[in-house]
DNA sequence: TTTAGTGTCGGGTACGTACCCGTAAATATA
DNA sequence: TATATTTACGGGTACGTACCCGACACTAAA
């Protein structure tokens, strides 16, 4: 029962070949000198003991550092919402630093473009190996990735998608199911008329997300033939005040509205509202397992948070990058995030 | 802004205490040899220095390997819930493998407690440095903790816990509140009467997981003094047609039966009888992400399913191991899964 | 005084890989 | 043919830590 670990490395395998380690070396790293017949010779070895390098060895002697930078929203006073990202990127940078591999965050301002080109100049400047970005700006980002792809660099999406853009991979939310399983919680709540508001709070005009997700809200009422009507409004002032003016003008327009689904995290600011106008009865759903939401959940002015793991997708993003860079094994294109579902009764246990 | 890394290992703190490489190294090690006043100046020095051992290095100079043993239920032909842990457990096992540790993994047979016991003596005869444990017998696993407790050997639950136990940690559900998690998904589906029905569906007699599990449930009705009926019938042969008879004579007994919280993973059985039974309009929640109980989802005989990250929490549970036998870090002591809701809806992105 | 023992410590090698540098042979050029 | 250049490869050292094998000083016993 004792299986030796017979964990042959180069040295086993310079053996066999009759050449030394450094040749071997050559050949694993593709470096020129080394005639076609020994390099042949010896890739049949490798591949004949399925040789694994040892990742430790391996960048225990390499002295190069590799360095990534990261481009996420600042956390601004009005949202804490990249608070998760950004430590599921320090607890990816803690355990790949060991590695030898360096992190630089850079943040831009989600109410100024400008400032997302900036960060994006520097970062460029710095000839860093890898890039997770968390594409808000889609024109703006589109300008990067290319840049990227020029001096192959490799790019990893969070958060949201370019559409019809080279990256490493994407890794967030599948917007429209996302939507979809905001319809069917909402079906929960709604009891005769089925009149029901969607809110989209946000200050970007030509916001992608937020089409996908209706689209997949929509949806949900199309395939189960619900007589559901469907109210929309756009609130580009994300302040609480124009929040509490907008609502208050639509729910007068449509007095017997039963449920309300806020497109993003912003839905605090709504239930904030609710609260005030002493409307308890509105079924409220939105996004986003952030402090304010979860006080709005426990008392019971929201019915359910969607959230898609924030945290892990800053997490991932990183490893991604160190799996295509230091281990160089593949990494899938596309990795939807789960959906989760949080009640008051499930909201202490949830893992961001 | 070129920070040097300045990453100050034992070489340097031999520099400062004028003293050689293997005096710091004894000292770290806690090995005998050293004076007490040689001890405490390297000391002070490494508290100063803020000292990180190169894991890298260190595991690639410690030829010695770490062997582990985990000890889980086998998959039956009845359910493959363990499925999902042991693949934690493997991709744990792929990623500390190049630490040079080795896992082990036994398997008992859920309806032999025999086995169990069985394979725990087999386990302490390999000398192992630690236990990964799902303690599904009570007693039975007692007895593997305290051996283990004499041999100094940190043993980490998963899936269920063992009271007053003294174990390295738990990584498994809170369940009592997932019970109450469930109480509350069942009251969307109530309609007017409130008679629901709670399935035990197993042959162990002392299940004290269940007891916890339906604890919750019935509290989430008191602590909403809804004014419920709740029926339970425990069923100990764990065929579908044991099942189906003795459904068919609770169904009978009470004909208004509006819905049925089964308190773990065979729901799908209970699924199949509704389906055979003509019976969809009764609700039904369960647990776990099995491939039947998915089946039985999406075709809208079960509402919801409760899950708890079975793969995660092997996953976690060798990892657990490895920090506090490779990294000497602390672990905390209970780490509760979240309660995950999955729906027809979500659970085609669901991790589990 | 010699000898054996004990308490402290340093030198040096190894882990598996990366990569610099040197060299001999093969080939090209004068 | 002599010299320069290229090609192909090996020797050796380094990465940061673990740990073996001694060396040296000092004390206690003979």
């Amino acid at each position: 029962m004792k299986e030796e670990n017979t964990h042959s490395g180069v040295k086993e395998i310079a053996r066999r070949a009759n050449v030394s380690i450094a040749t071997v070396d050559r050949v694993i790293h593709n470096r020129p000198g080394v005639s076609e017949k020994t390099k042949k010779k010896i890739n049949d070895i490798i591949t004949e003991l399925d040789y694994q390098p040892n990742v430790l060895a391996s960048r225990l002697a390499s002295r190069k550092i590799i360095s990534l930078a990261v481009l996420i929203p600042r956390v601004s006073e009005e949202t804490d919402f990249w608070e998760a990202p950004f430590r599921g990127i320090m607890r990816a940078e803690a355990e790949i630093r060991k590695y030898g591999i360096q992190v630089q965050t850079f943040f831009f301002d989600l109410n100024d473009k400008h400032s997302f080109t900036e960060q994006a100049e520097l970062i460029l400047k710095k000839e860093v190996q890898g890039i997770l970005l968390a594409p808000s700006f889609i024109d703006e980002s589109r300008q990067l990735i290319q840049a990227c792809q020029k001096l192959k660099i490799p790019v990893v999406f969070i958060d949201s998608n370019v559409p019809e853009q080279d990256n490493l991979c994407y890794i967030g939310p599948h917007l429209f199911q996302s939507g979809y399983v905001g319809a069917k919680l909402l079906t929960y709540r709604l009891k005769e008329n089925h009149k029901v508001l969607v809110v989209n709070i946000s200050k970007e005009t030509d916001n992608y997300s937020y089409l996908q997700i209706e689209e997949g809200f929509r949806s949900y009422f199309k395939d189960h033939s619900q007589p559901c009507e469907i109210i929309r409004v756009d609130i580009k002032d994300t302040d609480k005040l124009s929040v509490a003016k907008e609502l208050t003008r639509v729910l007068y327009d449509h007095e017997d509205i039963e449920a309300i689904f806020v497109t993003n995290s912003r839905v605090f600011s709504v239930a904030s509202f609710l609260e005030n106008a002493g409307r308890k009865d509105i079924s409220l759903i939105g996004y986003d397992f952030l402090k304010e939401n979860i006080r709005f959940l426990k008392e019971g002015l929201i019915d359910f948070l969607i959230c898609h793991k924030p945290e892990e997708q800053g997490f991932r993003g990183l490893m991604a990058l160190y799996q295509t860079l230091v281990l160089g094994s593949p990494v899938e294109k596309v990795h939807f995030m789960p959906i989760d579902i949080i009640t008051k009764e499930n909201q202490a246990f949830y893992q961001n």
